[in-house]
DNA sequence: TAGTGTCAACGAAACTTTTCGTAGATATGA
DNA sequence: TCATATCTACGAAAAGTTTCGTTGACACTA
């Protein structure tokens, strides 16, 4: 497995707006980080961000165009797995468990939301059994 | 209700420290900071950000003995609460259930674990129906 | 070809966070 | 009392992150 390098507060501004719209030149970036935060975002910032970003390994680059266009390099998936257990790690011990428990009493979640949250509840106890 | 600084990584791990040992000194959270990285944390090093952290009241300070007994201000619970949301919020747009099955996901929760959860659902679920 | 506009690259300034050296106060013990 | 140790406070260096000005390349068009 390869590490993925943890991505800054900026970064991950960027990477949620390339898993939204897909590969995007410099322009749509600093557009969208501009509107994100109340404050204009010069073009130069975000490409020296998705620079320092390609440096790093966190997007892909497609320079055929002179334009580039730069997309995400791992799923939202990836991050959100590796997020997590970082947050479980920092402040819950470890326990995704009760980090789980702590997201789930924070904001009220959808009737249809607590039913898919059981189905998965059922998944993982089947899992369990079975070994 | 008022708005709590958000801890930097740094800090975050000294309140981890306060949160399991109580009150401490120093000398202690310099101690428990070099073990849980590699390396050597000065004393100096620890003290300043105890007494940054005092200055944006995230902990508190008894300064009846000569060398300060420093604890964490808030509860575990409260600094979870925000990080979820703000994890939610960056990186999950918004949604805290989409967390909580991530995390769930991520790692194998114990059948004990799994049957607190469903039970919290349960709740959860008689809360939405009273209303 | 000259003028205009867009682009990537680079480097440095501005800002944040972390680290530690040093100074001065207070205690401890020979 | 004098030497030694421990502590807080302060300030500044070091490291990490974000921001942007400037430059030179390239393209379009009059």
């Amino acid at each position: 497995m390869k590490k993925l390098p943890k991505p800054t507060e900026s970064e991950l501004s960027i990477l949620r707006i390339l898993w939204e719209h897909g590969p995007c030149g410099v322009r749509v970036v600093a557009g969208e980080l501009s509107r994100e935060r109340q404050k204009e975002v010069g073009y130069t910032t975000a490409l020296k961000l998705l620079q320092l970003m390609h440096a790093k390994g966190l997007v892909e680059r497609d320079e055929t165009e002179r334009s580039h266009r730069y997309s995400a390099k791992h799923p939202p998936e990836t991050m959100q797995r590796h997020v997590v257990a970082e947050v479980a790690d920092r402040i819950f011990g470890g326990s995704t468990t009760r980090l789980a428990m702590q997201a789930l009493s924070s904001r009220q979640a959808s009737p249809d939301e607590l039913t898919q949250l059981k189905q998965l509840i059922e998944e993982l106890e089947q899992k369990k059994g079975k070994k």
